[in-house]
DNA sequence: CTCTTTTTTATGTATGCACATAATAATTCT
DNA sequence: AGAATTATTATGTGCATACATAAAAAAGAG
């Protein structure tokens, strides 16, 4: 075999993988010795089996060699959307409304996750995105301005909507994310023109850089609304 | 500077990234005056910025050179649960329940899902999983028993879960998901003894194997259920 | 001045080699 | 035998070099 492609040691390697040569969690041959069966460099399988690796499908360990994963690990690649664009991505317009912006002092749940000191400066926003005239979702945010503080001044109403301006101005931070399903509520269904008892679909993400807290943000859905992920 | 490895060059290089060094979109220096300047090999950079490129906080083109990503793109990973483990990692005593096994044609949008010949032979299995004495998650599944020929004939009723074999049997293979909310109708909610129009989280996930569709299945969970991601 | 061809250039990759490192196996010491 | 030490081994990494490739820029043709 002349295979003198990583990708292509790669590819071959994953199909072997998948025909069940090797069982789960069964050891597979040493990086020379496939070295040499495909007639390329030590370093080129290497690179496959690295890549292999990532994708979690084997395991490998120094001396103890590269197994197959008894566990398969398939991981899924999900991008944290800009709303604006993930309604004109279905050549709908985009819209928002300021529904409340609060200097309150936080409930204890959102001092804990943003674990928010005494002396920290914090905002609520209630934003409400449309998509042509229907609502997309309400958006709940609590934001600690004082971690904020390097970064400028944040957007007037009606300027970028804060989803956004944080995307693009705090753009590589750490986070988490929650799915869940919830049912409308009287107050909320009416906020959010949807029937009461209406099924949401709820995103919470908290956002933090760097050990700094920045914003906790609880979106919720009008029925229709789905994640979609390629796994 | 005399960092020698890819590790630390990637750290240093996120650093700047985060710090602002180059903004949103920016070119960076090239491989061989980053190598210069970091004192090593332009290999080394190489790994480095393509890590960051697989990370999707660099773009990278040849000719081009290598830019700041405009729309920072966070991964997030997923991993493709059995019901059984999640109902357990809870403390919770897992069991399920077959209600159906049918060999009833599909409709048409199964057929479609599952890009279905004529002489396919498919089942339609409809499986309840309870955690402790609640019910967990309504699961209804198409399988392409044609495709799955290769792996053994299926387990019986009350054996292992399909779920479980699936993942166990056919470790290595592809999909897609789709979450979304929906509101249980009269005869779901009696099924799934929850009250009527609950909110329910829906995943739909269709699986295949090197071009050969597998199953694809619709989970139904009980209202409380979330999908946790680190991104 | 537009269209085509050629050159340039930054990244992409393969290779041989050397050494690092972690984990296991073998050996030695008590 | 049991504990501590040393050797072995498979992967991990760094480097110099050479060539591949895509895309942009420059040059040339009409």
């Amino acid at each position: 075999m002349a295979t003198h492609s990583h990708h292509d040691i790669r590819q071959s390697l994953l199909s072997r993988i998948q025909s069940g040569e090797w069982a789960l969690g069964a050891l597979i041959p040493g990086e020379m010795q496939l070295a040499e069966e495909y007639g390329c460099a030590r370093t080129t399988v290497n690179r496959a089996l690295r890549t292999l690796a990532e994708e979690g499908l084997v395991i490998r360990k120094r001396k103890g060699g590269t197994r197959i994963r008894p566990n398969p690990v398939r991981t899924a690649k999900l991008t944290i959307p800009i709303i604006r664009e993930q309604v004109e991505v279905k050549g709908q317009s985009y819209r928002f409304t300021e529904l409340k912006r609060l200097d309150t002092p936080p409930p204890k749940a959102i001092t804990e996750t943003l674990h928010l000191t005494s002396h920290d400066d914090v905002l609520y926003v209630e934003t409400l995105h449309f998509a042509d005239q229907a609502v997309f979702a309400l958006e709940k945010r609590w934001l600690n301005r004082t971690a904020l503080a390097p970064f400028g001044s944040l957007p007037r109403q009606s300027d970028l909507s804060l989803n956004e301006w944080l995307v693009k101005t705090v753009p590589f931070s750490n986070g988490d994310m929650r799915f869940s399903a919830i049912s409308a509520d009287a107050k909320t269904a009416e906020l959010m023109t949807v029937p009461k008892r209406a099924p949401l679909f709820v995103i919470d993400r908290t956002t933090w850089s760097d050990d700094s807290f920045i914003t906790t943000t609880k979106l919720l859905h009008a029925p229709g609304f789905d994640v979609y992920l390629q796994v």
